[in-house]
RNA sequence: GCUGGAGUGGCGGAACGGUAUACGCGUCGGUCUCAAAAACCGAUGUCUUAACGGGCGUGUGGGUUCGAGUCCCACCUCCAGCACCA
């Protein structure tokens, strides 16, 4: 009997059923024996499964499995990012309220997530807006605040008007919100602030200890994190106390810097232009770069705009004054919002001298044009040189004399050796409601003083106002707005911002390792058991976000004590996106596949082996319904196999599996055994060398077209039956992370499941082990070369030698032929591959 | 522009410097059937040939090598991320 639609509701229902009641997947500290942490990026909850969470998790999944039968004691858990917009814009729409809207999609998840068959420790599930999880927000957060980590500034902040919140640098992608995106403009806020800064140098560091990040992703980071060495170079105005601070990387250049351009935002920029007749422009021209978005300014034509400020600087190295000017490509944010202009060594400065008329000095020898005068240019020259108008440094390597014209700027108090980074602080305050309340009170005579950690949670009231107009919906609650400051006991208010949801899960990882706790944010010991994740997964689009917030967050909660890893991730995968008809899944574009209707008709398991077999899983997967019937007759050939052969076969072995005395391996059953060998070989190097499912499976199906074409029909005995059911039982084992229910049904057909015992899942029979000896032949095939092009194929003894070939090749009529009447010059013999001859 | 990655049959994709295209899909042919579906068996890079064979084939052009999809050099194209970061 096939695999028919009704078994697949039976088995996996049954499995699912089996796993559950029996917790089979749940984790514990087992000291001594070696622990696997495996764990995918947990969903932010907002409906049902789709194809990119099974994806996503089925990978995981076959990670879990798999270590598990290398004898891992693996922890695979599984929550909910669950704090987000996306349940108050639903509430508003829904008539509903957030929690109410989240926890249905939590159930539904959760439904969709065991309909896959997926092992994890359920009893680990968490959610993040649980009152038992944020409350370890807050905890965290006020342990950054005293430890100076968490603080409040006012300052231009990135503001999305649709979302009518703040976001962080990280979330504002090419000048829009990373969620709706719309236009992010700039507003003077007063906000909370995480110091991620402060971890920068290791950030960037500890990227050397992940070598097992993808590139891309380490690649990203780096150029995030954004280091930049160079100098500090001071030039003083002429006339006025007010000294400029420029940063260049370049400061090889700096005899040729002819003009100092401010950010419009310069504290210093409408300053100095009072009284130089000026002001007016100046005061026009920063209003206009105010009033026009960071993404028009950034994009667009890149001509660059600016104003003279009527003021002069003093160039220290060589006492020229020059002028400071305002330009609309000098960003605030920035090294030190102020720069020295070389036109002729640094494109854009070329550009805005040449809009403005400004002047240009030669100081790096372009070796392609000497002596070029600055009017013959027609870009600048970026790269290196000799250095020429400099003074004593004419003559040095550019890059020589960067170092020593910084040292000895440093040594003459006309600048210093600097580093600037790009990183930015974490803007974390949001105006929104679901979310955890940051923990701070405000007093008017204490000024900001945290909750009592004996106080938390602070929980979020139930009742807020939700109208998605803007605001802290927060603050329109009384009875939350309203304490007493718990250090002088008057009438204050509590901070009504909640934290961005990227706090929540920056940490979730480490409260896996013991999420019920209610003493502390996790047991150390527990977390020092378990941690570091050896694997992660998830998508891409969390390369920055998320991957560096939680890379902060590990580093603190380093410093605090509570565990020993610098890094919390060891190994990340990041799998591609799922395709249909080449672009992605997604429901404004009417192309998403309901993960349901594929189970309701092929099962999960078909889903499983169709999402690992039809591409690595770093690769896009372009959905394919015939492909996915592939994989439904595969495994039905399999189930065929156990069921109309392997149960029907006498078993010819002793307890220990070993064939009865006398049975003797004829040429069939050595291929057979061969194939058996070489199955397990290349499956577990697929997955050892970086989870290639494709290959893996691939493998498996190989070993399954050898026993279909093997001679063992029911009811032959001896080594018939012992090398057919050997291998069908390889089969099964191989395939058991990949279609978990069918193989468990399948391992008890054969009569090895037996609930109850040491091993109540296959879950937990051992990997096979291949035996290398298997794998030798007494013959092998070899194929000949002549000139480099195969012209011949040969069945020779293994390790025959160039004596015992050189005959045997020659006489070969395909060889001849391109041999004949030519002088042989080498005779090449690769041992067991082939021969290849040179005429 | 910078950074990272990728270009292999009709398609998804395999190939420790050693017989390119494993495995699967699709297509074609066959078995079974009254018929169809399912299942099973076989063929399937391309040009040429009656056939045996032969030529050409991993984005392009060079190079190293007995031998290159793989290594080196120079390009081209595509994808992704960042982007006036001084």
């Amino acid at each position: 009997m096939p695999y028919t639609t009704n078994d697949i509701r039976r088995v996996e229902e049954k499995w699912q059923k089996y796993w559950a009641v029996n917790k089979t997947f749940q984790a514990r500290e087992l000291p001594g024996k070696e622990k696997y942490y495996v764990l995918e990026m947990f969903p932010y909850p907002s409906g049902k499964i789709h194809m990119g969470h099974v994806r996503n998790y089925t990978i995981c999944d076959v990670i879990a499995r798999y270590k598990s039968q290398r004898g891992f004691n693996v922890l695979h858990p599984m929550g909910y990012d669950a704090f987000g917009q996306p349940a108050e814009n639903a509430a508003i729409k829904r008539n509903t309220s957030p929690a109410e809207w989240t926890y249905k999609c939590i159930a539904d998840m959760r439904a969709g997530l065991r309909q896959m068959g997926f092992s994890y420790d359920w009893d680990r599930e968490l959610a993040t807006c649980d009152e038992s999880y944020y409350k370890w927000n807050q905890w965290l957060f006020i342990q950054m605040y005293e430890k100076g980590l968490a603080y409040k500034k006012g300052s231009a902040v990135n503001w999305c008007p649709s979302c009518a919140t703040t976001l962080a640098n990280e979330e504002v992608i090419n000048g829009a919100c990373w969620r709706c995106k719309s236009e992010v403009v700039q507003k003077d806020l007063e906000q909370w602030y995480l110091k991620i800064t402060q971890y920068s140098e290791s950030l960037l560091a500890d990227l050397q200890k992940l070598p097992n990040w993808p590139a891309r992703v380490i690649a990203m980071q780096e150029n995030w994190i954004g280091k930049s060495y160079g100098a500090d170079i001071f030039f003083k105005v002429k006339g006025r106390e007010d000294t400029i601070t420029v940063f260049t990387t370049r400061p090889d250049t700096i005899f040729g810097a002819t003009y100092v351009t401010l950010a419009p935002e310069h504290p210093l920029a409408l300053k100095l232009s009072r009284g130089t007749g000026q002001e007016a422009a100046v005061k026009v021209f920063i209003e206009k770069a105010a009033n026009t978005s960071k993404s028009l300014r950034m994009s667009g034509d890149q001509r660059k705009d600016g104003v003279f400020t009527g003021a002069w600087a003093i160039n220290p190295v060589n006492g020229r004054e020059v002028p400071v000017w305002i330009g609309d490509y000098v960003l605030m944010g920035y090294g030190t919002g102020a720069i020295m202009a070389v036109p002729t060594h640094d494109q854009r400065d070329f550009e805005f001298a040449r809009e403005h008329g400004l002047p240009m000095v030669v100081v790096i020898e372009d070796a392609a044009r000497p002596g070029v005068a600055p009017e013959q240019m027609t870009k600048a020259h970026e790269d290196g040189g000799v250095l020429v108008n400099s003074q004593q440094f004419n003559g040095q390597p550019n890059e020589e004399a960067k170092k020593n014209i910084a040292l000895w700027m440093e040594n003459n108090g006309l600048g210093r050796v600097a580093v600037h980074w790009r990183l930015r602080d974490w803007l974390i305050s949001r105006q929104r409601y679901w979310g955890a309340p940051i923990p701070m009170i405000y007093c008017g005579s204490c000024g900001i003083v945290p909750v009592p950690v004996a106080q938390l949670p602070v929980k979020l009231p139930p009742d807020a106002p939700i109208t998605g107009e803007g605001g802290s919906p927060l603050a329109k609650v009384q009875a939350f707005v309203e304490v007493k400051c718990p250090k002088c006991g008057q009438a204050a208010r509590r901070e009504t911002d909640t934290m961005a949801t990227f706090f929540d899960s920056s940490w979730y990882f480490l409260r896996y390792c013991d999420p019920h706790n209610d003493q502390v944010i996790f047991d150390p010991a527990k977390a020092a058991y378990w941690m570091p994740v050896d694997q992660y997964v998830g998508g891409i689009e969390h390369a920055i976000l998320h991957l560096l917030y939680s890379r902060f967050f590990t580093k603190f909660i380093r410093d605090l004590g509570l565990t020993a890893v610098d890094e919390p991730f060891d190994r990340l995968l990041t799998q591609g996106m799922v395709l249909k008809d080449g672009e992605v899944m997604s429901k404004s574009r009417g192309n998403v596949v309901d993960p349901d209707e594929v189970i309701a008709k092929f099962g999960a398991d078909t889903l499983r082996l169709f999402i690992l077999f039809a591409a690595p899983p770093e690769d896009q997967l372009e959905w394919n319904p015939a492909g996915l019937e592939g994989n439904w007759r595969f495994i039905n050939r399999v189930w065929n196999a156990v069921e109309t052969r392997y149960v029907r076969m006498p078993s010819q072995t002793n307890a220990a599996g070993q064939a009865l005395p006398g049975a003797v391996m004829d040429a069939e059953d050595k291929k057979l055994e061969l194939e058996r060998n070489a199955a397990i070989k290349k499956v577990t190097e697929s997955m050892e060398g970086g989870f290639k499912f494709n290959t893996a499976i691939s493998a498996v199906m190989v070993l399954m077209n050898a026993i279909d074409k093997y001679h063992a029909v029911p009811g032959d005995a001896g080594m018939r039956a012992v090398c057919l059911n050997r291998a069908i039982e390889t089969v099964v084992l191989l395939l058991a992370p990949f279609i978990p229910h069918v193989a468990e049904e399948l391992w008890e057909m054969m009569g090895k499941v037996q609930p109850g015992t040491a091993n109540p899942s296959i879950a937990f029979e051992p990997w096979p082990v291949f035996d290398e000896k298997a794998l030798v032949t007494d013959t092998v095939k070899i194929a000949a070369q002549v000139n480099g092009k195969v012209r011949g194929e040969f069945e020779v003894p293994r390790d025959a030698d160039e004596a015992l070939l050189r005959p045997l090749v020659l006489a070969d009529e395909g060889v001849l032929r391109h041999v004949a009447g030519k002088e042989i010059k080498k005779f090449i013999v690769i041992k067991n591959k082939l021969v290849s001859i040179v005429v």
